[in-house]
DNA sequence: GCATAAATAGTACGATCGTTCTATTATTCT
DNA sequence: AGAATAATAGAACGATCGTACTATTTATGC
């Protein structure tokens, strides 16, 4: 009952760091049986389907992501600073995945190939910017933000502005990339109190 | 001379279509020949290779979208609203295109692919960034926007904007990117007058 | 209209894909 | 320790990948 499940994990966590390397799609099970140190058919009995362990990516990612990004931040911090930490977790999270933001690849991988990875990918999404828009709220109701403004507008600006961050770091290597969206944050920040 | 060319431009623009919908590294030369009514040999005599193909794509899409974005804004206005237009465009080159942006996709495809296409994708991106800030350095120039602005902030932050409604657009369908967008933009202008 | 050249088809190659099946090891439970 | 069970390996499947080679068809230039 442990073995297993010890090997399962560690397949995921390689499968990850696969991912955001390049690209879920293309975390092949044999690709990933050898860089796990497993035969093919010896990996493919964790999952049954390809489907079902790139679900289990995500499905990892995303608690890594809640627990490293999120998590700390509302617990350490309110209002505007409690977004600050949100963005530096997130720009971190960024950079400790060996390519970069899973979520963003498979974003662009799943546009449009429908299935239950899709789904997937979709929902995490949507729960994302849910989260956003509490954080935005939550600026409200701590006094740092006007009441009348958008969350939903401020979700998409923070949003935004972390794709750039993705863009400029992991495709164009540029230098300033964190200068970039601490500036933008800060502008975006001002654009809302 | 003219029957060659003529069936090799046909197999780029539906390379170019079926890139944007499910990625540039998914267009196989099966697929792309089934699409194109060719037989897998008779497609690939045209290039010596994918990633010659893949390549053509990519200088075939960068035309449309220098021909179809930038140009028509660069002749019919200037300053701020030079810029709207641009922007007008680019949403509309990503909504005319099936699966969205091919750039955008292309760029998390081959974040850590190295190779010639990956270098290709990066000197397009770094050359659009670089026409992002000609465009703001002319609203400078026009008296749009104050003397002392940072034209490369001003290109990560207008960039950013426009991967937010991809995303918005391309992968979450929500209604509202169009709106998002536009009242980002106008923030953004805004912030640099 | 015919020779020449260009364009396309056909076939085959080794590799890898996801998946299934059956064997063979390791681990766990009593 | 031995029986039961879980975990892994091995081999094979049809399909498809990119690429190479040789035929055959089609268009072009005189």
């Amino acid at each position: 009952m442990s073995k297993g499940d010890d090997t399962r994990q560690a397949i995921l966590q390689t499968g990850l760091d696969m991912a955001s390397r390049i690209g879920l799609e293309q975390v092949t099970i044999g690709n990933l049986a050898k860089q796990s140190g497993l035969s093919k058919s010896g990996l493919y009995a964790h999952f049954q389907a390809k489907e079902a362990l790139q679900i289990e990516i995500l499905q990892l990612a995303g608690q890594i992501f809640a627990a490293s990004v999120l998590v700390p931040a509302l617990r350490s911090a309110t209002g505007i600073d409690r977004i600050r930490r949100v963005v530096a977790n997130w720009r971190a999270w960024n950079e400790n995945l060996a390519g970069g933001c899973v979520f963003a690849s498979a974003c662009n991988e799943y546009k449009d190939r429908p299935g239950r990875v899709r789904d997937f990918v979709v929902a995490q999404q949507r729960e994302w910017l849910a989260s956003l828009q509490r954080l935005a709220q939550s600026a409200v109701d701590n006094g740092d933000f006007r009441s009348d403004i958008d969350t939903a507008q401020f979700a998409y600006d923070l949003y935004a502005s972390l794709l750039g961050f993705h863009l400029f770091q992991n495709m164009l290597d540029l230098p300033d990339a964190n200068e970039r969206q601490a500036h933008a944050l800060e502008q975006l920040l001002d654009n809302y109190r």
